[in-house]
Order: structure tokens, then sequence, then C-alpha cells
DNA sequence: TGTACATCAGTGAACGCGCGTTCACTGATGTAC
DNA sequence: TGTACATCAGTGAACGCGCGTTCACTGATGTAC
């Protein structure tokens, strides 16, 4: 489809450059792809304009590629919600609260590669703190944002957190619904989706 | 691990009995593997006892192969809902939705493989009736049974079949929250998560 | 009842392919003296 | 300023492997006459 890539190699010094490129490159693939499979070290190599080889300095094997992929989707995920929450009105709580959720789903209809590999099981190795746990960085961003609900004076039905924790993964769970089936129409009802989950959350 | 795998061929007019003993076999390695990744021709005629070749005359390739499992388990899924249902006391609908939550959150717990693979994309062709959809099936499981409380008087805070989407969808995106994170402690917290979410969706 | 033939269930070997990974290398850019 | 050498960014070719799929086949079981 796209023709050859070409590039001109990184100067003295700024060889550490290339771990970027290689994500990125691997990123716009799952773009393409909307999938991982495919995702392999030849064919982010071939998106990056480099041999196969040259991707061994900045990531040991296919696994390792594949978790710093995994760790630089879910940064940018988790700065488009912190984003969303600031961009939205602050003095109202459950403006902001809709803001995230809407962003959260959009993403998720506008990236589903890349909303996928967010929750793809964690290979066995991997451990049980948070850093290594991409859910648990997304859930924080809608903890806090409930807990600033709190703050102003809005009831909850729920904890700050159980709350968190009940819209984010309804809306995981709606957005996994639209995977299944992506249609415009689904697509449509998901701020209809998103106003009846929060209020059912307060009071 | 197993050792080789031995069958006696079919009786002469019972070769269809093959495509069962192959989906068997399929569903079986999901449970190892936990992954339809792996999940090969070659791999499932192994588990089957087979030559590789003989997989043909049941599926046309790969795809078919994967699509005749994913309905195979949608079905397993589906009556292990409807069972739950009516093993219920019939007298009490709440019950049954609990009843209903907690084997769908039980079947995802227990078969990790099984139930990933209802939810991954469907392939580009497969069209947008509901027959070919695995989620709408399950859903209209849930629906049913809130159908059942409205007529039993019960009030919901939301329509019968939106009341459905909203548990479904939660119930799903909660099982994917423990995939992602599949700990003890994650899985003691389902059947609080189940009473506080039927809780929310009632008045 | 025999016997020739059709049909069945399933096999074994081979094909071409893309994969992950290794290893000795190349050429450009910096540094020591 | 020159020059020998170290270090850097990245390459090209090769390896062994398991994969999906094809194709001519085998041996057992049924059927027609």
């Amino acid at each position: 489809m796209a023709g050859p890539v070409t590039r001109t190699r990184n100067r003295w010094g700024e060889g550490e450059r290339l771990r970027l490129e290689i994500l990125e490159a691997a990123s716009g693939l799952l773009s393409e792809l909307g999938d991982e499979e495919g995702l392999t070290i030849r064919g982010v190599a071939r998106a990056t304009g480099i041999a196969p080889a040259s991707i061994y300095p900045h990531f040991s094997d296919r696994d390792a590629l594949m978790a710093g992929l995994l760790e630089h989707e879910r940064d940018r995920l988790s700065a488009l919600l912190a984003g969303a929450a600031t961009t939205a009105d602050q003095d109202d709580p459950l403006g902001q609260v809709r803001a995230q959720l809407r962003a959260y789903c959009d993403f998720a209809v506008a990236h589903p590669g890349h909303y996928r590999i967010l929750f793809r099981r964690r290979p066995d190795g991997a451990s049980d703190d948070s850093a290594a746990n991409p859910l648990e960085d997304i859930l924080a961003r809608f903890v806090e944002t409930f807990e600033r609900c709190e703050r102003a004076g809005y009831k909850l039905r729920l904890p700050a957190r159980r709350a968190g924790v009940m819209v984010f993964v309804a809306a995981h769970g709606r957005v996994a619904l639209f995977h299944g089936n992506p249609t415009e129409r689904s697509a449509s009802l998901l701020p209809g989706f998103i106003d009846e989950l929060v209020s059912l959350v307060f009071e």
C-alpha cells in the first residue's frame, strides 16, 4: 500500500530516538491492522524503514516490543483523560465525568487496535503492582473526578472509588459491545448510554 | 504434556462426528492456552488425534474453524445463562438476575480463553444480523429476565432492554478488568460488584 | 452366496511462506595524542 | 593540523521453525447384481 519507507539514520549519540520511531510505527500499524496479530518484528521494521535486526538494540525480543507498545498507548489514553477533565468547566465536576467518559469512548471507537491492546491479558510474568497494570492507571483518572464531585457536594450512590470502577467497567463493556458490532448505529447510541450511566451513579 | 492422542476412526456414515470432536479438542486447547493465538490447524489436529488435512472436510479453512468454535462457545454460555434463570427461584426474578450475573462472571473467570473469543472482533465479512453476533444472543438472556422483573412489579430505573444492556456491558467490563489482573482478590470482589450493579438498576 | 465396484473416513508427505533471532559486517562520526 | 582508533547506528544474509493448505493415496465398509 504505502511505498517503501525511507529514513535517514540518526546522528551520533541519538540512537535512542529510534526506539520512539519504532513505537510510533508500531502504533500506526496497529491503526491499519486494527489488531495485534500481524504486528510482527518484521512488519514493524518494514513500517519503520529499518532492518528487522535493528529492533533488537531497543527491544530484547517481540514480547518486549509489545510491552513497550502497551505502555506507550496507556500513557496516551491516560493523558487524554486527564486533559478531558481539565478542559471541561472546572466548576462542573459532573460535566467533567461526562467529558472523560466521552473522551474514553471516542478513543475506543476511533482507535480500536490501540484500545484493544490495553485490555489484552498481561504476560504471566507481569507483576501485580499498578505500574504494570494499564487499567489501574486509567481507572485512577475516573476515581479522581468522582472525588472532585464529592468534594463539590454531589451525592453519589456509591463511594467514589466504587463509582469510578462502575463507570469505567461499564464504559469498557459498552465499547467492547461496539467493537463486536462496529456500526454507525451502535456508535450513535454511545452518548445516550453515557448519560444513563452517569445518572445511575448519582442520587 | 499429554501423551499422543489416539482415536478410532468413526464408522461408515458417521464422519460428521469428527466435526464435533474437532470443536471439543479446540475448546480444550483454548482452556490450556487461555488464548486464541496458538490455536492453529496443526495444533487442533494434534489435540484431536488426527492429521491436519483431516480438518478440511469439516472446516474449509482456519477462519471457518474459528467461526465454528465461536458459535460453539456462544451456545454453551447462552445455555448456561438460560439454565441459571430457570434454576433460580421462579417467584424471585430479582434473584434470577443475580443468578444469571453470577453464572456469567463464573464462566468468564473459569474459562478466560472461551470467554475472550466471544468478544473477539468479528471478521469483516460477518453480516449485521443477530445470528452472527454472539453478543446479541447473550444480551437477550439478560433482557428476558428484566422483562420478567417488570411483569412481577419490580420498578427499574431504566426500560428493561436498556437495563439488560447496562448490566451486561458492566459485567463484561468487570470481568475484563479481572482478566487484566487475574488475582484471587479481584475475583473475590465480584459478588459485591454484582450486588452493587443490581442495586443501581432498580429503584 | 459371491464379487466387483463405489463410497466413505482419514493419512502422509510435500509445497511455499513469513516468522523471530543471530552474527559478522559497514560506513560514518567522534576522540586521543 | 593530521591520523589512528573507538564508538556509534544500523545492515544483509542466513538459520531453523511451525504454519496453512494441497494432493494423491489407503484401507475399511457398504451396495448392486
